[in-house]
DNA sequence: CTGAAAGTTGACCATACGGTCAGGATGCAA
DNA sequence: TTGCATCCTGACCGTATGGTCAACTTTCAG
């Protein structure tokens, strides 16, 4: 993996094999699951030995936590698309490119964080009660508002948010099915963008947001 | 768990053990995943020795397929709703309460399902590319029926039907996440009245089906 | 240059888990 | 009642896996 011949730096050395670690792990846990996945998977995928994972990373727990932290992090950047606007087209448009972007990017991310939570969030229920509901609630507030300024119709602030997160996820943690009925070929950028537009369209229009 | 101190007839006892180990494994296999479920915790479960599940089901891969299986069935059957509607509001409508009726009252399948697919569909795979994918060509062919016949506007009928299978099944696989963001409750019955009707709202005025 | 700190790794260990099996218990047809 | 097929289960086995460790190399501050 890294496999240039002069010698690193100690903080480069530390820098790089974390990150191929957390790679490696985060595509592994995707694709296997917590139980499923094995260091020594993970380490092969990374290119080092297994022992050295674990001077990294003493536990697969530990392990596991960094990678779902570092998921969480990105899911909550992708939030920032929603302050900044001045109504819901623009605020839920924003959000929605932004989720279906990480959706493309980041599928085997998207899929830990749907197993850590479909498995009760062993890992993260700290993180969901505290920074997850203050983020949600933020954003009802601001949907909340929306609706009385006559900029959308009265949907309930929450069932709406959970409709972006399930419809923009799917792409990501279903991909696999979406793949298949799609003749075994993963969405080129046309379809990408066709679905981004569809799931625009449908709930801007369905809130009463824009005209049909 | 088949507690009854009189004699079982042998007919009986095979079915009520198969059905005690499958829902017992579908608990299990929604809960940790493939690989962190473990047959013991499923025997215990279903109240039997270990050995015992070995005879009714050679391996944990074909206890596994048992169960996807039978959520597989389930998820087809709610299909059938689409079929016999004389249009989009009818159909869709039903189709929401019927998929949102799965993801109340079995949870479990829906999360072993979502795993199953995750993951790469390794057993369903064919089940898939036969049987799914007749099934969705098939209700596409409907909604292009209805985009004709101007009864809806012009969506992608492919997108359309993932919005409602991805909107539907994340209250049952993000289940845990919407109870931690309603307060560590989970939802009452007008809650998922409410959800229900949301999402009809959103995707019926949404598809142009009907006025906001 | 030197020594301590950081990084590396093959070999090893304990355990948990999937699966087997032999022998006993039970239902049932004749 | 008898004999057979089905059902049941404690004890056991091999393997895979998470984790440890001690010896070794490399980096780098002083």
């Amino acid at each position: 993996m890294t496999e240039s011949t002069r010698p690193m730096r100690r903080q480069d050395i530390r820098r790089e094999n974390e990150k191929a670690i957390l790679l490696a792990a985060e595509k592994v846990f995707a694709e296997a699951g917590f139980g499923g996945a094995t260091m020594q998977l993970i380490a092969d995928l990374a290119g080092l030995p297994k022992a050295n994972l674990h001077y990294y990373f003493a536990t697969k727990e530990e392990l596991y936590r960094s990678v779902v932290q570092n998921i969480f992090e990105i899911w909550l950047q992708a939030a920032n698309c929603f302050d900044a606007a001045r109504g819901p087209v623009d605020g839920i448009s924003a959000y929605i490119d932004a989720k279906m972007e990480i959706s493309r990017r980041h599928p085997d991310g998207s899929k830990v964080w749907a197993s850590e939570v479909m498995h009760g969030a062993p890992v993260l229920q700290d993180y969901m009660e505290s920074t997850l509901r203050e983020w949600t609630d933020g954003r009802v507030e601001i949907i909340r508002r929306w609706i009385e300024e006559g900029k959308m119709d009265p949907v309930d602030p929450r069932h709406l948010l959970y409709m972006l997160w399930a419809t923009t996820q799917h792409y990501a943690d279903f991909g696999h099915q979406i793949e298949t009925l799609n003749g075994g070929k993963s969405l080129s950028d046309r379809q990408w963008r066709e679905a981004k537009e569809n799931i625009k369209r449908v709930i801007l229009t369905g809130i009463g947001a824009q005209p049909a």
